[in-house]
RNA sequence: GCGCCCGUAGCUCAGUGGAUAGAGCGUCGGCCUCCGGAGCCGAAGGUCAUAGGUUCGAAUCCUAUCGGGCGCGCCA
C-alpha cells in the first residue's frame, strides 16, 4: 500500500462527502491536492494541503475548511489525530497499529513490497545502450546501460509491461569504417606487416581477433581485391563480431535486451521511404536551404537545397535535413522512422536514454515523433551525463586495448556488477559522476553501496544470532508476522517502520518521474536509519533487537528488522543488485 | 550567436509548489568491554548564483543577467 495515495483518498472522499452535503462548491477540482509525509516528522504522519489548495476556488477560508475536513478525517480507520497547522495545514497522526499492519504486509509480501499497479500494464518502451557495433563498451555508455536497464525494472515493479530495446546503428558510415578497420587486421592476420592504423580507421586491438577469424574463414579470398568485393561481407562479419562483444560486456553487468532492432533492416525494408512519404503528403518536407550555423562554422560549408522535415512546426529551432549530399539518408531520417516503427509495435510510451552529447538532438526527435504519431506517442529523452572514472581522486587514464577510453568490462572487472550498477545511480542522470574505483570497495559510510549492503548484511546476522538465541523458534517470515507487533511502540521503532513503508511511495514516484537514482538516496537513508537503531542498543539494551529473556518482544523486534532487510533487498531487487548474507 | 543541462554548507551532492532547506566527507566536541568491527551522538557551517515576476506559499514555475558543461548542415 502507498499510505500517503491511501490518505489522499481519504481525504477527496470526504471532500466529496462535505460537498454533497453542501458545505463546499459542488464543482471543486481536488488534483491539487496532496498528502505528502510532512517535512517535520513532529507534524505527525501524513500532511494535507487541501484546505490552502481549495480556499480560493471554494471563495472560503482555508482554517474554515480544514475544520470541516478534520472532523471527518478523524474518523477514518488507522487516524489517531488530526490537526490543523500554520496556514491551513491538516496534520493526521496515525495509530501505531496502522504501521504495524504496514510492516505486517512487507513480511507477507516478500522482496515484491512496493509493487505497483500505476502502470497499468500499460506498455513502455525502453531504449538504451544502441552503442554503435563498433567496439567495446566504455564507462559512459556503462552509465546509460545501468540506467536504462534500472529504469526499465523499476517501471515493471511500477506496474508497466516493459520492453528493453537496443537500436543497432548497423547502417551509417562508421560501419564501413569498421569493415575497413577490419579488412586491415584481416591482412595483418594473413602475415602482411600494417604498421600505424591510418587516420580515420578504427584503431583498437580488439578487431584483430575479428581479422584473425576472417583469415581462418575465408582464407586469402579478399586479398588484393578492390574494396567493392569484400565490403559488405567484412561489414557483415563485423558488425556480428562487435554485437557479440557488447552483447559480452552487457552481460559482465547483468544486461540484457529484450529487442534489438537494426537500422539496416529498416532502412533495407524501405520504412525510411514510407515515413517520409507520408510526411511530405502532410506537407512536413521541403526542399530549402538552411542558414550556416552560428558560432563555429564548418570549414566547407557552403549553401546547398537540401531535403528538409519542418520540425520548427513543432518547437524545433530550424528544420532539419533528412538526406546527405551522397544522397543518403541521414540518421535522423532513419530514426524517425525507428521511433515511428516503435510506435506501430504499440508503444505510445517511448524512452531514449542517450549520452548528454546527444542533447542537441532532442528536440528534433521529440518534433518527428509528434509529426509522425499525429501527438499519439510520447518520447522522454534521459540524458546521461558523463563519468570520470578516479583511483584515490586521480583521474584513470584510457587504456591500450580498447582505443582511447576505459572500458566497461576493464572497470566491472575491477570492482565488480553490483558495485558498478548501485554507483552509476548515485547522481541525477543528468549531473556528471565521479566514479572513483578505490573508494566504492571501501568499507566505509562514505561508500553507499557498502553501507546498503552492510543493512542487509546486519539483518541476515540478527537472525542468525536469534536462531542460536532461541532453538526451535520458527523465525522465518511467514511466522514473524504473526508476533506480537504492538510490543514495537518506541518511537524510534515506529520510525523505521515507517521509513521502510515509504517504500511504495518511493517506488512511484521514481517510476513516474523517471529517476531511478531516487532508490539509491532511499535505500542510503533506511540503512541509516538502520545502523543507528542498532547502535543505540549498545547504550540503551532495552532497545536491543534480541532480548534473550523476553521472547516476545524479540520476535517482535526481528519481524521489524526482517521488514527492513525486505525492503532493502527489494530496492537492491530493482537494481539488480544481490543482497548480501554477510560482509566478508 | 543560438539551443539544452547545471549553479544549494569549505568539498561532493540530495531535495515530487509547502511549514525551521538536508546527507556524506572535512572541521570541532563526546561515545565505542556491541545482537556483527568496519561506526554512533552532537556542534559549527547557507543572501539555495543575481535581479525581477507568478502564488496563500518558490531552491523548485516564468523572465532577464552572470558563471560552468555539452551541442550546433552532408557524424552517429
Amino acid at each position: 500500500m502507498n499510505v500517503f495515495s491511501h490518505f489522499r483518498d481519504e481525504i477527496v472522499a470526504s471532500l466529496r462527502e462535505i460537498a454533497s452535503a453542501g458545505d463546499l462548491p459542488a464543482d471543486l477540482d481536488f488534483r491539487a491536492v496532496t498528502a505528502e509525509p510532512p517535512r517535520d516528522p513532529s507534524h505527525g504522519d501524513v500532511a494535507t494541503n487541501a484546505a490552502m489548495v481549495l480556499a480560493r476556488p471554494a471563495s472560503m477560508k482555508p482554517r474554515d475548511i480544514a475544520a470541516l475536513l478534520a472532523v471527518r478525517l478523524e474518523r477514518v480507520d488507522g487516524v489517531a489525530s488530526v490537526e490543523i497547522a500554520g496556514p491551513g495545514f491538516i496534520n493526521l497522526r496515525l495509530v501505531s497499529g496502522f504501521w504495524h499492519d504496514r510492516l505486517r504486509e512487507v513480511l507477507r509480501a516478500g522482496v515484491a513490497y512496493g509493487d505497483s499497479e500505476i502502470g497499468a500494464g500499460r506498455p513502455v518502451n525502453v531504449e538504451y545502450v544502441s552503442a554503435n557495433p563498433t567496439g567495446p563498451l566504455h564507462v559512459g555508455h556503462g552509465r546509460g546501460a545501468v540506467f536504462g536497464d534500472v529504469l526499465a525494472s523499476l517501471l515493471s515493479k511500477a506496474g508497466f509491461a516493459v520492453t528493453r530495446e537496443y537500436y543497432v546503428n548497423d547502417a551509417g558510415a562508421q560501419v564501413d569504417v569498421l569493415a575497413r578497420s577490419a579488412h586491415l587486421r584481416y591482412r595483418e592476420a594473413l602475415g602482411e606487416s600494417v604498421g600505424d592504423v591510418p587516420e580515420g580507421l578504427y584503431p583498437g586491438e580488439y578487431l584483430k581477433e575479428v581479422g584473425a577469424a576472417l583469415a581462418r574463414k575465408h582464407g586469402d579470398a579478399w586479398l588484393d581485391k578492390p574494396e567493392s568485393e569484400w565490403l559488405e561481407p567484412v561489414r557483415e562479419a563485423a558488425i556480428a563480431a562487435m554485437m557479440a562483444l557488447i552483447r559480452e560486456d552487457l552481460e559482465a553487468v547483468g544486461i540484457r535486451h529484450d529487442v534489438f532492432t537494426s537500422e539496416r533492416a529498416l532502412v533495407e525494408a524501405g520504412r525510411v521511404g514510407e515515413v517520409l512519404d507520408d510526411l511530405e503528403k502532410r506537407g512536413f518536407i521541403y526542399t530549402g536551404v538552411l542558414e550556416p550555423p552560428k558560432g563555429k562554422l564548418p570549414e566547407d560549408w557552403e549553401p546547398r537545397p537540401q531535403t528538409l522535415f519542418r520540425s520548427t512546426a513543432f518547437g524545433d529551432d530550424v528544420d532539419r535535413p533528412l538526406r546527405k549530399s551522397d544522397g543518403e539518408w541521414t540518421y535522423f531520417a532513419t530514426d524517425i522512422a525507428y521511433h515511428l516503427d516503435k510506435y506501430r509495435r504499440g508503444f505510445a510510451n517511448m524512452i531514449d536514454v542517450w549520452g548528454a552529447d546527444h542533447g542537441g538532438y532532442v528536440k528534433r526527435m521529440k518534433a518527428a515523433v509528434e509529426a509522425v504519431t499525429g501527438g499519439e506517442a510520447d518520447l522522454d529523452v534521459k540524458l546521461c551525463q558523463l563519468v570520470k572514472v578516479l583511483r584515490s581522486g586521480e583521474l584513470v587514464r584510457m587504456s591500450k586495448r580498447a582505443g582511447d577510453f576505459v572500458t566497461l568490462r576493464e572497470v566491472v572487472d575491477e570492482v565488480g556488477k553490483g558495485v558498478v550498477r548501485f554507483i552509476m545511480l548515485t547522481r541525477k542522470n543528468d549531473a556528471p559522476l565521479d566514479f572513483d574505483l578505490a573508494k566504492v570497495l571501501e568499507q566505509s559510510r562514505d561508500n553507499p553501496v557498502f553501507y546498503v549492503q552492510y543493512a542487509h548484511a546486519r539483518v541476515c546476522s540478527v537472525l542468525r544470532n536469534a536462531a542460536e538465541m532461541f532453538p526451535g523458534e520458527d523465525l522465518s517470515d511467514s511466522a514473524l508476522v504473526n508476533a506480537d507487533l504492538s510490543l514495537l511502540a518506541a518511537p524510534e521503532e515506529i520510525d523505521l517502520i515507517r521509513m521502510a513503508a515509504t517504500w511504495p511511495r518511493i517506488v512511484e514516484g521514481a517510476a513516474e518521474a523517471h529517476e531511478p537514482h531516487r532508490l539509491a538516496f532511499y535505500l542510503y537513508d533506511l540503512a541509516s536509519q538502520l545502523h543507528a537503531l542498532w547502535t543505540k542498543g549498545r547504550d540503551q539494551p532495552e532497545l536491543r533487537f534480541l532480548i534473550e529473556d523476553d521472547r516476545p518482544l524479540s520476535l517482535a523486534r526481528l519481524a521489524m528488522v526482517r521488514g527492513v532487510g525486505i525492503v532493502v533487498a527489494s530496492g537492491l531487487g530493482v537494481f539488480g543488485i544481490e543482497p548480501a548474507e554477510e560482509m566478508r
